[in-house]
DNA sequence: CGAGTTTGACCAGCGC
DNA sequence: GCGCTGGTCAAACTCG
């Protein structure tokens, strides 16, 4: 499964001839296969996208995806809690300029045979680290925009290798480059969208 | 030749 | 204090 998040690039659907599907539809994404995960984050995902963090049923609707394409991703989140989770310590110690103090994150998992999701940004590798009790490695990259600290780090699910997760950390402090040639698309989901394949979300290779 | 990637080394936090 | 682990740096390397 291919996801694509706007870059006209290597969107087919950009092209201006070709109407896009609907964000989430079968042909575009599979709805399943894209949850905030893990106990940490899971108040994070409610917060965005305004559903209910019942128990640990993962969300089913309303995501919103000009979160991603804007870099707003969850701001407000773990603002409080980033003393243990966001270091963003240099060698010395110091917090190095051009790094946002708050560090807000969320995470993806998607089902998806590529790691790096084209999510309209441009990121650039700083680093690639096995972790411990996962076969898989993962890859740091930072926004190479100008001055900006966003964070992003791509690993494989250790217990489902068809999944990968991506975590966004940080708020960009400008556009993503699509949008200055993109046109605007309300990319929010919602229950309002009729499901075009609903058994297509459960099983979609 | 510039931009991006790779990869080993370094550092800090944490648990024991 | 020591070892393990995660995160970052930066030189070397690759690619267009």
């Amino acid at each position: 499964m291919d996801m694509y998040f706007g870059n006209p690039n290597s969107n087919p659907y950009h092209n201006n001839n070709i109407s896009p599907p609907p964000p989430f539809s079968s042909d575009f994404i599979n709805l399943s296969d894209y949850l905030v995960l893990d106990d940490e984050h899971q108040e994070c995902w409610s917060q965005s996208t305004g559903t209910e963090s019942s128990d640990n049923k993962a969300p089913s609707t309303t995501i919103d995806i000009n979160v991603i394409n804007q870099g707003l991703i969850c701001d407000e989140i773990e603002t409080s809690t980033n003393n243990n989770n966001n270091m963003m310590k240099r060698k010395s110690g110091v917090m190095k300029e051009n790094t946002v103090d708050v560090s807000p994150r969320v995470t993806f998992r998607t089902r998806s045979q590529l790691e790096i999701m084209d999510d309209g940004y441009k990121w650039r590798k700083y680093g690639k680290k096995s972790v411990k009790n996962s076969p898989y490695p993962r890859n740091y990259y930072k926004c190479s925009g100008e001055r900006c600290g966003v964070k992003k780090r791509v690993e494989r699910d250790r217990e489902d290798s068809s999944y990968v997760l991506t975590s966004y950390e940080g708020v960009h402090n400008h556009e993503s480059p699509c949008n200055s040639y993109c046109t605007p698309v309300s990319l929010v989901y919602s229950n309002e969208w009729p499901q075009q394949n609903p058994s297509a979300t459960s099983s979609s290779n």
